[in-house]
DNA sequence: CGGGCCCTTGAGTGTCCTCAAGTTATGTGG
DNA sequence: CCACATAACTTGAGGACACTCAAGGGCCCG
Protein backbone atom coordinates (compact mmCIF):
# COMPACT_ATOMS: atom_id res chain seq x y z
CA UNK A 1 0.00 0.00 0.00
CA UNK A 2 2.00 3.28 -1.16
CA UNK A 3 1.16 6.09 1.17
CA UNK A 4 -0.63 8.97 -0.23
CA UNK A 5 0.61 12.77 0.26
CA UNK A 6 -1.12 15.46 1.86
CA UNK A 7 -1.62 16.59 -1.13
CA UNK A 8 -3.86 13.45 -2.88
CA UNK A 9 -6.11 13.74 0.23
CA UNK A 10 -9.26 12.07 -0.46
CA UNK A 11 -10.85 13.58 2.04
CA UNK A 12 -10.06 17.21 0.04
CA UNK A 13 -13.08 18.48 -1.91
CA UNK A 14 -14.94 16.06 0.23
CA UNK A 15 -18.79 17.41 0.69
CA UNK A 16 -18.29 18.77 4.44
CA UNK A 17 -14.50 19.48 4.56
CA UNK A 18 -12.63 23.02 4.55
CA UNK A 19 -9.79 22.36 2.75
CA UNK A 20 -6.57 23.08 3.18
CA UNK A 21 -4.16 25.55 1.51
CA UNK A 22 -1.34 24.35 -0.71
CA UNK A 23 1.50 25.54 1.90
CA UNK A 24 -0.54 24.23 5.13
CA UNK A 25 -0.97 20.52 2.98
CA UNK A 26 3.18 20.93 2.58
CA UNK A 27 3.12 21.56 6.59
CA UNK A 28 0.48 18.48 7.35
CA UNK A 29 2.47 16.24 5.03
CA UNK A 30 5.30 16.92 7.09
CA UNK A 31 3.40 16.22 10.18
CA UNK A 32 2.50 12.64 8.65
CA UNK A 33 3.98 9.82 9.65
CA UNK A 34 2.86 7.07 7.77
CA UNK A 35 -0.32 5.05 6.96
CA UNK A 36 -2.29 2.60 8.44
CA UNK A 37 -4.86 -0.38 7.45
CA UNK A 38 -6.46 -2.41 9.59
CA UNK A 39 -9.14 -5.12 9.60
CA UNK A 40 -12.60 -5.77 11.08
CA UNK A 41 -12.37 -5.61 14.96
CA UNK A 42 -9.01 -4.19 15.53
CA UNK A 43 -8.79 -1.85 18.55
CA UNK A 44 -6.86 1.31 16.95
CA UNK A 45 -6.46 2.81 20.71
CA UNK A 46 -7.23 1.24 24.05
CA UNK A 47 -9.23 3.18 26.94
CA UNK A 48 -6.36 3.87 29.39
CA UNK A 49 -3.80 3.17 27.36
CA UNK A 50 -1.46 6.62 26.46
CA UNK A 51 -1.35 5.90 22.69
CA UNK A 52 1.58 7.91 21.07
CA UNK A 53 0.11 8.03 18.06
CA UNK A 54 -3.26 10.45 16.38
CA UNK A 55 -5.11 9.06 13.44
CA UNK A 56 -7.38 10.73 10.84
CA UNK A 57 -9.81 8.49 9.37
CA UNK A 58 -9.05 8.48 5.57
CA UNK A 59 -11.79 5.63 4.86
CA UNK A 60 -13.93 2.38 6.88
CA UNK A 61 -16.16 2.77 9.96
CA UNK A 62 -15.47 2.00 13.48
CA UNK A 63 -16.65 2.63 17.21
CA UNK A 64 -15.71 4.66 19.88
CA UNK A 65 -16.52 2.61 23.42
CA UNK A 66 -16.85 2.75 26.56
CA UNK A 67 -16.61 -0.44 28.77
CA UNK A 68 -18.39 -0.12 32.51
CA UNK A 69 -16.28 -2.47 35.04
CA UNK A 70 -19.24 -5.14 35.14
CA UNK A 71 -19.21 -5.43 31.01
CA UNK A 72 -21.91 -3.35 30.11
CA UNK A 73 -20.61 -1.49 26.99
CA UNK A 74 -21.52 1.93 26.09
CA UNK A 75 -20.96 3.10 22.07
CA UNK A 76 -19.64 6.94 22.46
CA UNK A 77 -20.16 7.26 18.67
CA UNK A 78 -20.19 6.25 15.03
CA UNK A 79 -16.30 6.81 13.78
CA UNK A 80 -16.52 7.81 10.04
CA UNK A 81 -14.08 9.27 7.41
CA UNK A 82 -12.66 12.64 8.57
CA UNK A 83 -12.85 11.66 12.14
CA UNK A 84 -9.97 12.55 14.07
CA UNK A 85 -8.73 9.89 16.77
CA UNK A 86 -6.51 10.41 19.83
CA UNK A 87 -6.90 13.79 20.52
CA UNK A 88 -7.46 12.98 24.24
CA UNK A 89 -4.31 11.02 24.68
CA UNK A 90 -2.50 13.56 22.30
CA UNK A 91 -3.65 16.33 25.30
CA UNK A 92 -4.62 14.60 27.94
CA UNK A 93 -2.32 12.00 28.29
CA UNK A 94 -4.65 9.08 28.63
CA UNK A 95 -8.07 8.23 25.84
CA UNK A 96 -10.92 7.53 27.84
CA UNK A 97 -12.87 5.47 25.40
CA UNK A 98 -11.33 1.93 22.91
CA UNK A 99 -11.52 3.22 19.28
CA UNK A 100 -12.63 -0.23 17.17
CA UNK A 101 -12.96 -0.75 13.48
CA UNK A 102 -16.04 -2.67 12.40
CA UNK A 103 -15.04 -2.51 8.61
CA UNK A 104 -11.47 -2.31 7.45
CA UNK A 105 -10.22 0.43 7.59
CA UNK A 106 -7.12 3.49 6.54
CA UNK A 107 -5.89 5.58 8.29
CA UNK A 108 -3.26 8.45 8.03
CA UNK A 109 -0.86 8.89 11.40
CA UNK A 110 0.66 11.69 13.09
CA UNK A 111 3.15 11.34 15.99
CA UNK A 112 1.84 13.28 19.39
CA UNK A 113 4.87 15.21 19.49
CA UNK A 114 4.27 16.69 16.37
CA UNK A 115 1.19 18.69 18.20
CA UNK A 116 3.68 20.61 19.87
CA UNK A 117 4.76 21.68 16.97
CA UNK A 118 1.63 22.39 15.28
CA UNK A 119 0.69 25.08 18.47
CA UNK A 120 3.79 26.91 17.93
CA UNK A 121 4.11 26.91 14.01
CA UNK A 122 0.37 27.00 13.33
CA UNK A 123 -2.23 28.75 15.02
CA UNK A 124 -5.00 28.17 12.47
CA UNK A 125 -4.29 24.34 12.71
CA UNK A 126 -4.28 24.51 16.41
CA UNK A 127 -7.14 26.59 16.13
CA UNK A 128 -8.97 24.07 13.76
CA UNK A 129 -8.05 21.20 16.57
CA UNK A 130 -9.98 23.18 19.34
CA UNK A 131 -12.54 23.30 16.53
CA UNK A 132 -13.26 19.58 16.35
CA UNK A 133 -12.46 19.10 20.25
CA UNK A 134 -15.71 21.80 20.33
CA UNK A 135 -17.53 19.93 17.84
CA UNK A 136 -17.48 16.73 19.56
CA UNK A 137 -18.24 18.58 22.82
CA UNK A 138 -21.53 19.48 20.65
CA UNK A 139 -21.96 16.21 19.21
CA UNK A 140 -21.97 14.54 22.80
CA UNK A 141 -24.38 17.14 24.29
CA UNK A 142 -26.78 16.53 22.29
CA UNK A 143 -26.46 12.48 22.57
CA UNK A 144 -26.56 13.13 26.54
CA UNK A 145 -30.01 14.81 25.55
CA UNK A 146 -30.88 12.07 23.58
CA UNK A 147 -30.32 9.26 26.15
CA UNK A 148 -31.99 11.49 29.05
CA UNK A 149 -34.74 12.80 27.28
CA UNK A 150 -36.10 10.96 24.08
CA UNK A 151 -38.21 7.63 24.34
CA UNK A 152 -37.36 4.17 22.71
CA UNK A 153 -38.44 5.19 19.24
CA UNK A 154 -37.24 8.75 19.39
CA UNK A 155 -33.77 8.07 20.20
CA UNK A 156 -33.93 5.37 17.06
CA UNK A 157 -35.09 8.00 14.73
CA UNK A 158 -32.58 10.19 16.08
CA UNK A 159 -29.63 8.40 15.84
CA UNK A 160 -30.92 7.34 11.94
CA UNK A 161 -31.15 10.78 10.98
CA UNK A 162 -27.72 11.46 12.33
CA UNK A 163 -26.01 9.00 10.78
CA UNK A 164 -27.92 9.57 7.80
CA UNK A 165 -27.02 12.74 6.93
CA UNK A 166 -23.58 12.33 7.70
CA UNK A 167 -22.78 9.49 5.56
CA UNK A 168 -24.73 11.47 2.90
CA UNK A 169 -22.57 14.67 3.52
CA UNK A 170 -19.75 12.20 2.79
CA UNK A 171 -20.85 11.66 -0.55
CA UNK A 172 -21.52 7.74 0.64
CA UNK A 173 -24.53 6.09 -1.44
CA UNK A 174 -27.58 7.59 -3.02
CA UNK A 175 -29.91 10.25 -2.00
CA UNK A 176 -32.21 8.23 -0.16
CA UNK A 177 -29.47 5.18 0.88
CA UNK A 178 -26.32 4.93 2.40
CA UNK A 179 -24.17 2.11 3.32
CA UNK A 180 -24.19 1.21 7.19
CA UNK A 181 -22.24 -1.90 8.44
CA UNK A 182 -23.31 -2.05 12.07
CA UNK A 183 -25.07 -4.35 13.77
CA UNK A 184 -28.38 -3.72 16.03
CA UNK A 185 -26.43 -4.37 18.96
CA UNK A 186 -24.45 -1.66 18.24
CA UNK A 187 -26.79 1.12 18.17
CA UNK A 188 -28.45 -0.34 20.90
CA UNK A 189 -25.34 0.18 22.58
CA UNK A 190 -25.47 3.73 21.20
CA UNK A 191 -28.53 3.95 22.52
CA UNK A 192 -28.75 2.79 25.46
CA UNK A 193 -31.57 0.17 24.69
CA UNK A 194 -31.67 -3.62 24.73
CA UNK A 195 -31.18 -5.43 21.43
CA UNK A 196 -34.40 -6.80 21.38
CA UNK A 197 -35.89 -3.41 21.75
CA UNK A 198 -33.60 -1.64 18.95
CA UNK A 199 -34.96 -4.56 16.91
CA UNK A 200 -38.93 -3.80 17.04
CA UNK A 201 -38.32 -0.21 17.09
CA UNK A 202 -36.37 -0.75 13.76
CA UNK A 203 -39.54 -2.61 12.99
CA UNK A 204 -41.31 -0.41 13.71
CA UNK A 205 -40.02 2.63 11.73
CA UNK A 206 -40.00 0.20 8.47
CA UNK A 207 -43.28 -0.65 8.76
CA UNK A 208 -44.37 2.86 8.85
CA UNK A 209 -41.90 3.49 5.75
CA UNK A 210 -40.04 6.04 8.04
CA UNK A 211 -36.52 3.73 7.41
CA UNK A 212 -35.48 0.92 6.53
CA UNK A 213 -32.00 -0.72 7.50
CA UNK A 214 -31.50 -4.15 6.35
CA UNK A 215 -28.66 -6.20 4.86
CA UNK A 216 -25.86 -3.38 5.50
CA UNK A 217 -27.86 -0.21 3.72
CA UNK A 218 -29.61 2.46 5.58
CA UNK A 219 -32.74 3.96 3.10
CA UNK A 220 -34.63 7.21 4.38
CA UNK A 221 -36.94 7.95 1.82
CA UNK A 222 -38.11 11.12 3.71
CA UNK A 223 -35.60 12.86 6.15
CA UNK A 224 -38.08 15.90 7.24
CA UNK A 225 -40.65 12.80 8.38
CA UNK A 226 -37.89 11.05 10.38
CA UNK A 227 -36.49 13.80 11.86
CA UNK A 228 -40.07 14.64 13.06
CA UNK A 229 -40.34 11.61 14.80
CA UNK A 230 -36.75 11.94 16.79
CA UNK A 231 -38.26 15.40 17.85
CA UNK A 232 -34.98 17.08 15.91
CA UNK A 233 -34.17 19.13 13.00
CA UNK A 234 -32.47 17.29 10.06
CA UNK A 235 -30.25 20.55 10.13
CA UNK A 236 -27.60 20.01 7.29
CA UNK A 237 -24.17 19.53 9.17
CA UNK A 238 -21.43 22.80 9.06
CA UNK A 239 -18.37 22.44 7.25
CA UNK A 240 -15.60 21.66 9.19
CA UNK A 241 -12.05 21.16 9.49
CA UNK A 242 -10.20 18.50 9.69
CA UNK A 243 -6.22 16.82 9.84
CA UNK B 1 -17.60 45.52 43.03
CA UNK B 2 -13.65 46.36 41.97
CA UNK B 3 -12.23 44.27 39.22
CA UNK B 4 -9.36 41.77 40.46
CA UNK B 5 -6.22 41.82 38.65
CA UNK B 6 -5.55 38.25 37.09
CA UNK B 7 -2.39 38.78 39.42
CA UNK B 8 -4.93 37.87 42.64
CA UNK B 9 -7.28 35.33 40.67
CA UNK B 10 -8.98 33.44 43.52
CA UNK B 11 -8.16 30.62 41.69
CA UNK B 12 -5.08 30.21 41.84
CA UNK B 13 -3.52 28.00 44.43
CA UNK B 14 -6.68 26.79 44.74
CA UNK B 15 -6.72 23.29 44.99
CA UNK B 16 -7.05 21.58 41.53
CA UNK B 17 -5.86 24.20 39.13
CA UNK B 18 -2.42 24.41 37.60
CA UNK B 19 -1.06 28.20 38.53
CA UNK B 20 0.22 30.36 35.50
CA UNK B 21 3.50 32.15 35.56
CA UNK B 22 4.01 35.81 36.52
CA UNK B 23 4.03 36.48 32.59
CA UNK B 24 1.26 34.53 31.67
CA UNK B 25 -0.91 36.73 34.42
CA UNK B 26 0.01 39.38 33.02
CA UNK B 27 -1.12 38.18 29.70
CA UNK B 28 -4.20 37.24 31.37
CA UNK B 29 -4.83 40.19 32.37
CA UNK B 30 -4.42 42.57 29.55
CA UNK B 31 -6.81 39.60 28.05
CA UNK B 32 -9.35 40.08 30.54
CA UNK B 33 -12.39 42.66 29.86
CA UNK B 34 -14.19 42.83 33.27
CA UNK B 35 -15.60 41.40 35.83
CA UNK B 36 -20.02 40.16 35.71
CA UNK B 37 -21.52 39.53 38.87
CA UNK B 38 -25.01 38.05 38.09
CA UNK B 39 -28.23 37.02 40.18
CA UNK B 40 -29.82 33.37 40.37
CA UNK B 41 -32.10 32.67 37.61
CA UNK B 42 -30.06 34.84 35.02
CA UNK B 43 -29.33 33.46 31.58
CA UNK B 44 -25.25 34.21 31.04
CA UNK B 45 -25.78 32.58 27.97
CA UNK B 46 -28.43 31.24 25.44
CA UNK B 47 -28.62 28.23 23.44
CA UNK B 48 -28.56 29.29 19.57
CA UNK B 49 -26.87 32.58 20.56
CA UNK B 50 -23.40 34.14 19.20
CA UNK B 51 -22.31 35.76 22.16
CA UNK B 52 -19.26 37.80 22.23
CA UNK B 53 -18.14 36.72 25.33
CA UNK B 54 -16.39 34.28 27.07
CA UNK B 55 -16.08 33.88 31.01
CA UNK B 56 -14.56 31.88 33.40
CA UNK B 57 -16.45 31.30 37.04
CA UNK B 58 -14.84 32.69 40.10
CA UNK B 59 -17.56 32.46 42.55
CA UNK B 60 -20.50 30.59 42.70
CA UNK B 61 -23.02 27.79 40.99
CA UNK B 62 -25.28 27.32 37.88
CA UNK B 63 -25.98 24.92 35.35
CA UNK B 64 -25.52 23.67 31.87
CA UNK B 65 -28.80 22.60 30.13
CA UNK B 66 -30.10 22.03 26.66
CA UNK B 67 -34.25 22.38 25.57
CA UNK B 68 -36.32 20.09 23.20
CA UNK B 69 -38.88 21.02 21.09
CA UNK B 70 -41.36 20.42 23.31
CA UNK B 71 -39.81 21.46 26.43
CA UNK B 72 -38.30 18.95 28.05
CA UNK B 73 -34.85 19.92 29.64
CA UNK B 74 -32.05 17.79 29.80
CA UNK B 75 -29.32 19.04 32.12
CA UNK B 76 -25.73 18.62 30.80
CA UNK B 77 -23.53 19.42 33.34
CA UNK B 78 -22.74 21.38 36.88
CA UNK B 79 -21.31 25.00 36.46
CA UNK B 80 -18.19 25.41 39.52
CA UNK B 81 -15.93 28.15 39.72
CA UNK B 82 -12.77 27.51 37.66
CA UNK B 83 -15.27 26.47 34.62
CA UNK B 84 -14.85 28.26 31.10
CA UNK B 85 -18.33 29.07 29.44
CA UNK B 86 -18.85 30.00 26.42
CA UNK B 87 -15.71 28.31 24.43
CA UNK B 88 -18.01 26.90 22.08
CA UNK B 89 -19.66 29.85 20.67
CA UNK B 90 -16.20 31.52 20.72
CA UNK B 91 -15.05 28.34 18.42
CA UNK B 92 -17.72 27.27 16.35
CA UNK B 93 -19.60 30.39 16.30
CA UNK B 94 -22.98 29.54 18.05
CA UNK B 95 -23.63 27.69 21.45
CA UNK B 96 -25.20 24.61 21.78
CA UNK B 97 -26.41 24.82 24.97
CA UNK B 98 -27.88 27.44 27.41
CA UNK B 99 -25.95 28.14 31.01
CA UNK B 100 -27.56 29.64 34.07
CA UNK B 101 -26.81 30.87 36.90
CA UNK B 102 -28.00 28.84 40.16
CA UNK B 103 -26.66 30.77 42.78
CA UNK B 104 -25.24 34.11 42.36
CA UNK B 105 -21.93 34.19 40.71
CA UNK B 106 -19.20 35.88 39.94
CA UNK B 107 -17.50 35.86 36.21
CA UNK B 108 -14.03 36.92 34.57
CA UNK B 109 -15.05 38.40 31.04
CA UNK B 110 -12.83 37.71 28.22
CA UNK B 111 -13.72 39.00 24.63
CA UNK B 112 -14.05 36.55 21.93
CA UNK B 113 -11.54 38.05 19.66
CA UNK B 114 -8.91 37.59 21.68
CA UNK B 115 -8.70 34.15 21.51
CA UNK B 116 -7.06 34.49 17.88
CA UNK B 117 -4.50 36.52 19.60
CA UNK B 118 -4.12 33.94 22.16
CA UNK B 119 -3.49 30.85 19.72
CA UNK B 120 -1.15 33.44 18.02
CA UNK B 121 0.99 34.51 21.12
CA UNK B 122 0.14 32.46 23.02
CA UNK B 123 0.88 28.33 22.02
CA UNK B 124 0.91 26.97 25.66
CA UNK B 125 -2.24 28.84 26.73
CA UNK B 126 -4.07 27.76 23.15
CA UNK B 127 -2.99 24.28 24.03
CA UNK B 128 -4.30 24.97 27.31
CA UNK B 129 -7.58 25.74 25.95
CA UNK B 130 -7.77 22.77 23.94
CA UNK B 131 -6.85 20.89 27.25
CA UNK B 132 -10.52 22.24 28.47
CA UNK B 133 -11.94 21.49 25.66
CA UNK B 134 -11.00 17.68 25.75
CA UNK B 135 -11.36 17.31 29.31
CA UNK B 136 -15.20 18.17 28.27
CA UNK B 137 -15.65 16.11 26.05
CA UNK B 138 -14.43 13.49 28.01
CA UNK B 139 -16.83 13.93 30.96
CA UNK B 140 -19.73 13.96 28.54
CA UNK B 141 -18.68 10.39 27.45
CA UNK B 142 -18.67 9.23 30.70
CA UNK B 143 -22.22 11.04 31.08
CA UNK B 144 -23.07 9.37 27.91
CA UNK B 145 -22.14 6.04 29.51
CA UNK B 146 -23.95 6.49 32.79
CA UNK B 147 -27.37 7.64 31.15
CA UNK B 148 -26.63 4.89 28.16
CA UNK B 149 -25.99 2.03 30.73
CA UNK B 150 -26.91 2.59 34.72
CA UNK B 151 -30.01 2.19 36.40
CA UNK B 152 -31.75 4.40 38.40
CA UNK B 153 -29.90 4.07 42.13
CA UNK B 154 -26.42 4.21 39.87
CA UNK B 155 -27.15 6.49 38.22
CA UNK B 156 -27.71 8.71 41.11
CA UNK B 157 -24.65 7.71 43.70
CA UNK B 158 -22.46 8.31 40.29
CA UNK B 159 -24.00 11.88 39.83
CA UNK B 160 -23.23 12.54 43.70
CA UNK B 161 -19.78 10.60 43.52
CA UNK B 162 -18.69 13.31 40.64
CA UNK B 163 -20.09 16.43 41.91
CA UNK B 164 -19.08 15.92 45.70
CA UNK B 165 -15.32 15.10 44.71
CA UNK B 166 -15.18 18.48 42.68
CA UNK B 167 -16.91 20.71 45.03
CA UNK B 168 -14.43 19.15 47.79
CA UNK B 169 -11.16 19.40 45.44
CA UNK B 170 -12.28 22.97 45.27
CA UNK B 171 -11.86 23.01 48.93
CA UNK B 172 -15.71 24.09 49.57
CA UNK B 173 -17.23 22.72 52.95
CA UNK B 174 -15.78 19.98 54.60
CA UNK B 175 -14.16 16.57 54.22
CA UNK B 176 -17.72 14.58 54.70
CA UNK B 177 -20.20 17.41 53.72
CA UNK B 178 -19.81 19.85 50.80
CA UNK B 179 -22.73 22.88 49.73
CA UNK B 180 -24.67 22.00 46.62
CA UNK B 181 -27.82 24.81 46.38
CA UNK B 182 -29.61 22.66 43.66
CA UNK B 183 -32.96 21.59 43.56
CA UNK B 184 -33.66 17.65 43.09
CA UNK B 185 -35.39 18.40 40.09
CA UNK B 186 -32.24 19.60 38.62
CA UNK B 187 -30.73 16.61 39.54
CA UNK B 188 -33.44 14.54 37.84
CA UNK B 189 -32.83 16.33 34.83
CA UNK B 190 -29.33 15.71 34.58
CA UNK B 191 -29.78 12.25 35.00
CA UNK B 192 -32.71 11.47 32.89
CA UNK B 193 -34.86 10.17 35.72
CA UNK B 194 -38.31 11.93 36.71
CA UNK B 195 -38.29 14.06 40.34
CA UNK B 196 -40.19 11.42 41.70
CA UNK B 197 -38.07 8.48 40.84
CA UNK B 198 -35.15 10.76 42.07
CA UNK B 199 -36.36 11.52 45.45
CA UNK B 200 -36.92 7.99 46.13
CA UNK B 201 -33.86 6.85 45.01
CA UNK B 202 -31.87 10.04 47.49
CA UNK B 203 -33.98 8.44 50.45
CA UNK B 204 -32.65 4.73 49.59
CA UNK B 205 -29.39 6.07 49.38
CA UNK B 206 -30.09 8.12 53.34
CA UNK B 207 -31.49 5.11 54.13
CA UNK B 208 -28.58 3.41 53.33
CA UNK B 209 -26.20 5.75 55.22
CA UNK B 210 -24.25 6.51 52.21
CA UNK B 211 -25.34 9.89 51.01
CA UNK B 212 -27.55 12.41 52.62
CA UNK B 213 -28.97 15.52 50.27
CA UNK B 214 -31.44 17.83 52.43
CA UNK B 215 -31.37 21.44 52.85
CA UNK B 216 -28.59 22.47 50.13
CA UNK B 217 -25.79 20.42 51.72
CA UNK B 218 -24.74 16.60 50.52
CA UNK B 219 -22.69 14.54 53.00
CA UNK B 220 -20.65 11.61 52.09
CA UNK B 221 -19.57 9.56 55.12
CA UNK B 222 -17.60 7.12 52.93
CA UNK B 223 -16.69 8.40 49.25
CA UNK B 224 -15.71 4.56 48.51
CA UNK B 225 -18.97 3.16 49.44
CA UNK B 226 -20.91 5.48 47.22
CA UNK B 227 -18.90 5.16 44.60
CA UNK B 228 -18.84 1.58 44.66
CA UNK B 229 -22.96 1.78 44.41
CA UNK B 230 -22.26 3.91 41.21
CA UNK B 231 -19.98 1.20 39.53
CA UNK B 232 -17.19 3.52 39.17
CA UNK B 233 -13.46 4.23 40.34
CA UNK B 234 -13.54 7.57 43.09
CA UNK B 235 -10.63 8.43 41.21
CA UNK B 236 -9.31 12.07 42.48
CA UNK B 237 -9.19 14.48 39.62
CA UNK B 238 -6.32 15.53 37.85
CA UNK B 239 -5.41 18.91 38.02
CA UNK B 240 -5.90 20.91 35.29
CA UNK B 241 -5.40 24.45 33.48
CA UNK B 242 -8.04 27.55 33.69
CA UNK B 243 -8.35 30.67 31.61
C1' DC C 1 -23.88 -30.75 7.07
C1' DG C 2 -22.90 -28.56 11.47
C1' DG C 3 -21.74 -24.35 14.04
C1' DG C 4 -21.66 -19.56 14.81
C1' DC C 5 -23.37 -14.99 14.31
C1' DC C 6 -26.96 -11.99 13.65
C1' DC C 7 -31.71 -10.88 13.19
C1' DT C 8 -36.55 -11.76 14.57
C1' DT C 9 -40.60 -12.67 17.38
C1' DG C 10 -43.32 -14.02 21.64
C1' DA C 11 -44.21 -13.98 26.61
C1' DG C 12 -43.75 -12.42 31.26
C1' DT C 13 -41.47 -9.20 34.49
C1' DG C 14 -39.76 -5.04 36.59
C1' DT C 15 -38.03 -0.43 36.65
C1' DC C 16 -39.37 3.85 36.17
C1' DC C 17 -43.17 7.06 34.87
C1' DT C 18 -47.38 9.78 35.61
C1' DC C 19 -51.01 11.32 38.40
C1' DA C 20 -52.37 12.90 42.69
C1' DA C 21 -52.30 14.50 47.41
C1' DG C 22 -49.97 16.18 51.33
C1' DT C 23 -46.09 18.25 54.00
C1' DT C 24 -42.60 21.73 54.92
C1' DA C 25 -40.24 26.05 54.39
C1' DT C 26 -40.19 30.81 52.94
C1' DG C 27 -42.01 35.11 51.73
C1' DT C 28 -45.88 38.71 51.28
C1' DG C 29 -49.67 41.59 52.49
C1' DG C 30 -53.46 42.60 55.58
C1' DC D 1 -48.83 38.32 63.99
C1' DC D 2 -51.46 35.56 61.11
C1' DA D 3 -53.66 34.25 56.49
C1' DC D 4 -52.28 33.13 52.16
C1' DA D 5 -49.39 31.96 48.15
C1' DT D 6 -45.58 29.78 46.17
C1' DA D 7 -41.90 26.57 45.53
C1' DA D 8 -39.64 22.52 46.84
C1' DC D 9 -39.72 18.10 48.83
C1' DT D 10 -42.22 13.69 50.09
C1' DT D 11 -45.15 9.64 49.69
C1' DG D 12 -48.63 6.37 47.63
C1' DA D 13 -50.94 3.98 43.76
C1' DG D 14 -51.52 2.33 39.15
C1' DG D 15 -49.80 1.92 34.49
C1' DA D 16 -46.51 1.93 30.48
C1' DC D 17 -42.36 1.24 28.37
C1' DA D 18 -38.41 -1.24 28.06
C1' DC D 19 -35.94 -5.41 29.93
C1' DT D 20 -34.83 -10.35 30.31
C1' DC D 21 -35.53 -14.95 29.01
C1' DA D 22 -36.40 -18.03 25.41
C1' DA D 23 -36.74 -20.10 20.95
C1' DG D 24 -36.56 -20.12 16.03
C1' DG D 25 -34.91 -18.61 11.26
C1' DG D 26 -31.54 -16.93 7.76
C1' DC D 27 -26.92 -16.73 6.25
C1' DC D 28 -22.05 -17.64 5.82
C1' DC D 29 -18.10 -20.50 6.41
C1' DG D 30 -15.43 -24.45 7.63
Amino acid sequence: MKMISCHDCPLHDCGPFIPHSEEEKTFLNGFKAGEMSVEPGTQILLEGSNAPQIYTVLEGMGLREKTLEDGRRQVINFVLPGDLLGLQAGIMGEMQHTVEAVTRMRLCVFRRESLWTLFRNRPELAFDLTWIAAAEEHFLGETVATLGQRGGIERVAWALVKIFLRLRGLEKGTKEAVPLPYRQQDLADALGLSLVHTNKTLSRLRAKRLADWSAGTLRVPDVAALAEVAMTDPEALPRRPFL
